[in-house]
DNA sequence: TAAGATAAGTGGTTAATAGTGGGTTAAATT
DNA sequence: AATTTAACCCACTATTAACCACTTATCTTA
């Protein structure tokens, strides 16, 4: 099942002295109206901090549950996922203030950089997301599994 | 499945002082009314902006969403293939502005090459387009490989 | 083939929106 | 009750998008 939402594009904003970062007009339009400005803001995998609107968060919730606690890598994965997860809501001029926990998590300081992920949104400190980004180059080998499962 | 869109040809225009480009009338008026002027900008794989129509995009966002982000190698490669990716439309007058960072990364001055290259538009440097067109020239061994797959 | 009409490419101006900053009131916490 | 925190509101500025206008090219038709 695919999601109505398919986030894009690339945005550096600023974060202000209250501790608010603006979702940029692009992502922020396509919100529904049923989730009304509500979303999750979670830890990424990665050093960032992800944003699923409301009923996206849901849905991933829902396939959480096939877990089962046994297993200790799906403990682990569960706690961390979970625990950082808080709900909120940007405000009229489209705003919401990051929890201090994922602004140390995610090393922001000054200026972050946004990006749209398909179903997620992501913030990052941009000097971060441009070591990431050099550091993780995708060999060839991967390239080429990529290739058998995805066709673009 | 096959495209709707078979872009073909080649054209040179100029970017103007307000980073607008210019799409050429015949690829234009390939659009389908469902497509509303709309489609997306993005890298492409060498030195220059590839133009995709909005179904288009979607088709091949659809593959995407099938990859789980909790493959490292599926993070890495969908952040920065959607990173870059602008939804946009054309105006009017058929032009759209180009967004700063795809100027920067296919190094565009003052005149840009367009060609129609079947599903997609393909925005050039008119310089590195003729240097890439020297360089690229495929060797025999690969045109024996493309043989087996396509028939023309 | 010439003239008119239509469409295409280019340039600029105005109006709307997006991003950012700050202040005031309400709520919560100690 | 006092202090802090969060929600809400207002305002400024810069950017973007919508609009209008002109020139050149192409097509049509007499």
């Amino acid at each position: 099942m695919s999601s109505q939402y398919t986030f894009t594009g690339q945005f550096t904003f600023s974060i202000d002295s209250k501790n608010r970062i603006n979702i940029p007009a692009p992502l922020r339009k396509q919100f529904s109206k049923k989730d009304k400005k509500t979303f999750v803001v979670t830890r990424g995998i990665d050093q960032c901090a992800w944003i699923y609107p409301i009923s996206e968060w849901n849905f991933i919730q829902n396939e959480l549950t096939q877990l089962s606690s046994l297993s200790k890598t799906n403990r682990i994965f569960l706690r961390n996922h979970l625990r950082h997860a808080n709900i909120l809501k940007f405000d009229s001029q489209g705003r919401f203030v990051l929890p201090q926990s994922l602004i140390n998590y995610s090393s922001i300081d000054k200026d972050v950089t946004i990006i749209g992920v398909l179903n997620k949104i992501e913030i990052w400190n941009p000097k971060l997301l441009q070591k990431v980004d050099q550091s993780d180059e995708i060999d060839d080998q991967s390239y080429e599994e990529l290739s058998e499962r995805v066709n673009i």
